[in-house]
DNA sequence: ATGGTCGCCATGCGA
């Protein structure tokens, strides 16, 4: 089984980049992020006609969250259960027999601003919340944009990084907390050298190679003896008019089914 | 030191 993750930035924009990357590789399940439509807008039909299920949380212009599967979906929930939270930023499913969690964390904006406080906010109520989910549910995959680099080797320079936003002290042990209630981080289970998976639309950083390590899998235990290996695919951020952020596919052994 | 580039019910805002 075969699982990617991919913020579009903006689904309506990026179809053809999405759908073709679909066809060549082939995904079970597929975790988007950064739609910025509402579910009304979202080309539903586009990815019937690809054989997906489709669940969505959206809202106009802003976040967006949908979780494809080529098997039915029973969406668990839309958000993070006892936070309030206006944004459409989380989407919690069960298909295919694993449940997995589509994220779209907050970007934070300047370190300390109301929207940093609102990211830490966020990623306290997660951790919470998951702590109490993966008791209780151990075939749970958490997928998406975190936009936070977790390690040194995360960031393409930690000296022009140091105190910026996706790269705080605070930021980064909120994601070591979110880890550490149980989870693996499915790429460094595969791959150590430096791997981005987002690179800045400005001054061409995808050609000096400045990016970052924002986008990621989480495996909960339960499913760490069905993983098979885990790339990024860095190729759909050189055609034209790209996403800043490319795919990760986690591939799973089939379990006993 | 600032701005740089995108996408959005449109023009400043969020990323």
């Amino acid at each position: 089984m075969r699982i990617a993750t991919w913020n579009v930035n903006s689904i309506r924009s990026r179809i053809s980049h999405v759908t073709d990357w679909l066809k060549n590789n082939h995904c079970d399940i597929v975790l988007l992020q950064e739609l910025k439509c509402t579910e009304e807008n979202f080309p539903k039909e586009t990815f019937e006609d690809l054989g997906y299920n489709i669940a969505l949380y959206g809202q106009p212009t802003y976040n967006g969250v949908a979780v494809l599967s080529k098997t039915p979906i029973q969406i668990i929930y839309k958000g993070i259960p006892g936070f309030e939270d206006p944004s459409a930023r989380y989407l919690e499913c069960f298909t295919n027999g694993v449940t997995v969690a589509c994220i779209y964390v907050p970007n934070g904006g300047e370190v300390n601003s109301d929207k940093y406080l609102y990211k830490l906010d966020f990623l306290k109520h997660l951790q919470h919340y998951l702590k109490q989910r993966i008791a209780l549910e151990n075939n749970f995959l958490l997928g998406g944009d975190f936009n936070i680099a977790l390690d040194d080797d995360d960031v393409f320079n930690v000296d022009v990084m140091q105190n910026q936003t996706c790269f705080t002290k605070q930021e980064r042990i909120a994601l070591q907390q979110i880890l550490g209630i149980g989870f693996l981080d499915a790429l460094r289970l595969s791959i150590k050298e430096q791997t981005f998976t987002w690179w800045d639309y400005r001054g061409g950083a995808i050609f000096k190679n400045k990016g970052m390590r924002l986008d990621y899998i989480f495996l909960s235990s339960g499913l760490i003896k069905q993983f098979d290996s885990t790339f990024v695919d860095k190729t759909p951020r050189l055609l034209e008019k790209p996403s800043d952020h490319v795919p990760v596919v986690c591939i799973l052994k089939n379990s006993t089914k």
